[in-house]
DNA sequence: TCATTGGCGTTATGCTTCGTAACACAACAC
DNA sequence: GTGTTGTGTTACGAAGCATAACGCCAATGA
């Protein structure tokens, strides 16, 4: 181990005695090892064996900290997507409120650029489940989902408090979105009220990016040349800000 | 064994002798076997043993048909691409020629529904590669994945042919994405002509569509009701089809 | 100071899988 | 009949998951 143990607890609450601590960076080394073999290998299957033999332990002991591989695997997920929103929510606020398009795109290349260096995470939290794992309900994989998601939901904020959402391009919006709405009305009180036009321009431009994104990282674009995906991505984020009513300005950035 | 050996092999070529067809025969019933397993547990994390006792034989015997577990997974990924291929054109081919707008509908439902149906084997093909799996290069998965693909691309030659291919809400063409339509008319030069402009619109469908019934597929928007994501897919794929440039009756089918 | 207690890590073990090796049997060729 | 090829079996070694049983050390209390 070269590394000391904190002499402050990371979060707040009752002080931590010195064994605590010790357990908690265990905990935290566990993490770090399985998240960075997981990339290495490019594979999702992670091996106790392997997390052990890299920290120098054995893999019993490891059960000490995590039950099974499962409980790792929702430890793992859920700080990914943590990850994945702070990523993303630095990107946004690098760029002043008030250029909604500058924004989206920050967003936008955030999400893409964090997915094509980590593929097997983005695969870990947004594609198929690991083989044999099956989340928990309502965990803290779902609560750390949701957060993430926000950052796409605080553009759209952004834009409808400067009066800079213009009306999507949708033709109808049906009674069951409608109803979606006032369900996240209820469930997130805080946050000011949204349209079901905008609700549904939110998860069209998550779903369109995440099409892109999801392709790309997988390696099933591979056959275009990296300037045509960039240029591709770039014009289908347009596209994408222009169907749900986001201001773009007429010149490419 | 409860199926009889085919009596005309079912391909063309030198007729097969009885061993052949013994042999194809088998063949078939591991593939068969390995994907039905993979929907039923919901895991591309197959084991031979497994298929071995569904079939009434013992591990070792499998690997007189497939060198390794890659060997077979290869074999299933070209037959799930060939399968989604053969669902997506089924589709297609059942609305009239004329009707672009409905054909665009069928080929995105029935991609959809597919994925839903199968979301194992969705992932197989077009999420990340199975743990520990590396598709051989220029393989028969690559070809696979063309013949599949070539779905979306049929609809709009169908619409070109017919001039209801109206310009997609481009912004511009970037010079990269331009090489790639030389390369396209070089590679298949059966197929007509695609502009730059058509082939970024189809691009940006297959992402578009991709990108929601990925994630759907996948559960992350099971927090929505069935209605709600149904009633979201329609106004979804509308919008994609305008974003592209397709003919879109103004009354929702 | 010294014994006790609880946490942490080890080795030992059982079960399962993969993949290979050695062997048995049936179909086919001559 | 005899040899060859194909196909299946059992036997085996290596590796992983997960548990059990045991040793060590630090914190605690008289």
């Amino acid at each position: 181990m070269t590394t000391h143990l904190p002499h402050q607890p990371a979060t707040d609450g009752p002080p931590l005695s010195r064994r605590e601590r010790a357990r908690a960076a265990t905990i935290d080394e566990i993490k770090e090892t399985a998240t960075r073999l997981m990339s290495e290998q490019g594979t999702t299957d992670l091996r106790f064996s392997d997390i052990a033999r890299e920290m120098g332990m054995t893999a019993p002991a490891l059960y000490r900290y995590f039950a099974d591989r499962d409980e790792l695997l929702t430890a793992l997920i859920a700080d990914t997507y943590d990850e994945l929103g702070a990523v993303v929510a630095a990107a946004r606020e690098r760029v002043p409120t008030d250029d909604i398009w500058g924004r989206f795109l920050a967003v936008a290349n955030a999400y893409r650029s964090w997915a094509n260096h980590d593929p097997v995470r983005f695969a870990l939290i947004l594609g198929m489940p690991v083989p044999g794992y099956a989340a928990p309900e309502d965990g803290p994989t779902t609560e750390a989902a949701i957060r993430a998601m926000s950052q796409l939901k605080a553009i759209f904020f952004d834009a409808a408090e400067q009066g800079a959402l213009g009306a999507p391009l949708l033709t109808e919006v049906h009674e069951a979105l409608r109803e979606c709405t006032e369900v996240e009305k209820q469930t997130h009180p805080d946050e000011p009220d949204q349209s079901p036009e905008m609700f549904q321009a939110m998860l069209h431009s998550w779903a369109s990016l995440h099409g892109f994104t999801s392709l790309e990282a997988h390696g099933h674009l591979g056959w275009m040349s990296q300037e045509a995906r960039d240029a591709l991505f770039v014009s289908y984020v347009r596209l994408t800000a222009i169907t749900a009513g986001l201001p773009v300005p007429n010149t490419s950035r």
